[in-house]
DNA sequence: TGTACATCAGTGAACGCGCGTTCACTGATGTAC
DNA sequence: TGTACATCAGTGAACGCGCGTTCACTGATGTAC
């Protein structure tokens, strides 16, 4: 019979991946569960609320195994974050490619990217920007932070006519930072429940996205055709 | 002699405040050194470095002192949080009297007030929306805290001509939005640290001040006359 | 004016907690020959 | 194909830490009579 042969006697060979912690001495899949663990943490407990024995207890492992994949708590962190980023670099970049050549609708696209990120990721976006909690060492993490900014430098660039590589002018710079900052505060203020203090807003983050996001970029000008 | 009567032999009396922990049982101002210690810690050591021990050992007290006059961590933190809010709201009501009775004038004086605060504040500023820092039973923190946001929407009514107590345009709540969002955007970027990542900014809180903040403003078409 | 007593605002020791990290170790895997 | 050995990725116990809060207490102050 053409079988494949097994040792007699031997216990069945198991899965490489998978069933984390669940007897089997090598984990296999650690540094991805350790990430998955933490932004489950995140969500559920906030920034402040994660704990590294935590990560490694929802991972299955002893508190001291993440250090062989993180060196402690903060490079843990830090990676997520830098996760955050390159996710929220290519979210940007895809609504700024959505716009043509528009520089109106590119910079429209983005700021709806923008916002929409941070009301769908609350925990990652809350991480990416508690600067405390990085290493601020880690070249990498830096490097997608800069490269995320960028792509709205680059939309700012088309809109105000300045080549790659060119100093923007003073309008420029003030266009990037009003946009960057309307966007930006309207995160934080939906996200902080302020908006629902001020009695703003009743409803929950679809009634946010439906409701008020539209009525905010009618007063951002550099969203409006013709720009 | 008409002097005053001192029982001789009596030490001189302790003066009523001040000179707090040098021997005397009570201290007679802690309540008022709980809340600048902690101040201080803000300040040095951010939100997240404050601990209830740190600032009675800062007052000169034990650690169970401070419960006779907040009942916890959290308590101390949201009247903290709450002098920030009244504050505020009186450095945005200032502003707002100053622009006189043109709609643009007061919008464009709140805007530069609320960054400022923020840039010259940053720690009263940070705890402020730290709300998982609150304890959101307090009934006085919520109400100065509506307060202050109420400034900005009475301005915002004057530019809309809707009368006080009258439901706010869709317009009406879209400049609000948006000029709220701006502003606190901005002035968490410029605090985050975020402005100096994406290098948009070299210098201190004095160059954002100078420098930046005006190109900001010039493209936020409310804060400009004519409105 | 003096006195008894209630109340207020402190003390300081202790409790229990969970944390991040270190350490000596070991089981499993990969590789050179 | 088998074997020796280096390396990798785990274990689990322990360390030391500072924290918030509780507790029984006491010194000082204020007040009623």
């Amino acid at each position: 019979m053409n079988t494949v042969k097994i040792k007699p006697g031997r216990p069945a060979r198991p899965a490489r991946l998978g069933r984390p912690g669940r007897g089997r001495y090598h984990h296999g899949d650690l540094r991805q569960q350790l990430l998955r663990a933490t932004e489950e943490i995140l969500l559920e407990r906030g920034v402040d609320g994660f704990t590294l024995r935590e990560a490694a207890r929802r991972a299955g492992v002893s508190p001291a195994a993440p250090a062989h994949h993180f060196r402690d708590a903060r490079g843990l962190l830090t990676e997520v974050a830098l996760l955050g980023f390159v996710e929220f670099g290519r979210a940007l970049e895809a609504a700024d490619r959505a716009g043509g050549d528009d520089p109106a609708k590119r910079l429209r696209g983005q700021a709806l990217a923008y916002m929409r990120f941070a009301l769908e990721h609350p925990a990652r976006f809350h991480l990416m920007f508690r600067h405390d909690k990085h290493d601020l060492t880690n070249q990498p993490f830096i490097e997608a932070a800069r490269h995320a900014y960028g792509v709205l430098e680059n939309a700012i660039r088309a809109a105000t006519r300045t080549p790659a590589g060119g100093q923007l002018s003073p309008q420029g710079y003030g266009l990037l930072l009003a946009a960057w900052s309307a966007v930006h505060g309207f995160s934080h203020l939906a996200l902080g429940g302020d908006l629902r203090t001020a009695n703003l807003v009743a409803g929950d983050t679809e009634a946010i996205l439906n409701t008020l996001l539209p009525l905010v970029l009618e007063h951002l000008p550099w969203t409006r055709p013709s720009g």
